[in-house]
DNA sequence: ATATTAATGCAACTTGTTTGCATTATATAA
DNA sequence: TTATATAATGCAAACAAGTTGCATTAATAT
């Protein structure tokens, strides 16, 4: 939808093959973030048969170029999602394991509370909420 | 330190064997969340070898009974921290990994709005947040 | 078209976590 | 104090996630 990562990636000299450009467009397009075994298995499922080392590599490759970060959650298996999204942070139904997005307009405060009490230089954070959805409810 | 958890397990009829209260009082008297590898290592170094089995074991009994939760970071490794502690969040070092609990007084708003947005219940939150610590600046 | 080398696939490996089953040890009762 | 019931444990094996070495393939530049 948005391949301003993919022209961006070409600008700085990197080779766009099927993996790297499947994958990007998958994340694009995928509107919660998601492990490596899943985009594994969805190109699988559209006929994009990568190996899953390729996919742990690419991962690794578009987390170096801030293509992706990182989503931790109370689960073993890290989920991946786009930058250059809305900032927003995640809502998980412990019901039917969904992830939602959700954009916040109350954390510049605490952002700001835990820069002065901490005395950190603060790069990064990770919102997750976990309850019921409304679907499961 | 405060082995309210330990005599709450023995009333509700747990037995309360070596490898069960060494990990609570591990927990107990450790500042900041660890791991399932942590637990065993520490406890071997200090004379108390149990299986890491019975670590993995014990931790899900211990989550089942609310003694303690879960903390994801950026990790692979899921953290685990005691519960009935003042209700905080953390912050995690990423040239030290180091991790370090803060209260947060500003975070009641926050989670006012996530109610009144989402429409979910709501039961947990996890809030991590990533940089330097003033030791590693 | 050819050359260069980034990216890939495969196999093997490491690490984290789970499970089955025989044995041990805690709590309770005789 | 000893016997009993069974929760908890250890060990081996399996499973799952993630990593690495190396030969091969394919994307880009010439
Ligand atoms: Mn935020
Ligand atoms: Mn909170
Ligand atoms: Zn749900
Ligand atoms: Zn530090």
């Amino acid at each position: 939808m948005i391949p301003q990562h993919i022209s961006k990636l070409q600008e700085k000299g990197f080779r766009m093959t099927q993996a790297r450009s499947s994958i990007i467009n998958l994340l694009e397009n995928t509107d919660h973030p998601i492990t490596a075994s899943s985009i594994h298995k969805i190109l699988k499922r559209i006929g994009v048969s990568i190996n899953i080392t390729t996919v742990y590599r690419e991962i690794e490759f578009l987390l170096n170029e801030r293509i992706i970060e990182k989503v931790p959650l109370m689960d073993n298996e890290l989920h991946y999602e786009v930058t250059g999204r809305p900032h927003h942070h995640h809502l998980f139904c412990t019901s039917c394991s969904s992830i939602k997005d959700i954009v916040l307009q109350s954390e510049k405060g605490l952002l700001e509370e835990v820069h002065d009490a901490s005395s950190y230089d603060i790069t990064r954070h990770s919102l997750a909420f976990f309850g019921t959805c409304p679907d499961c409810k």
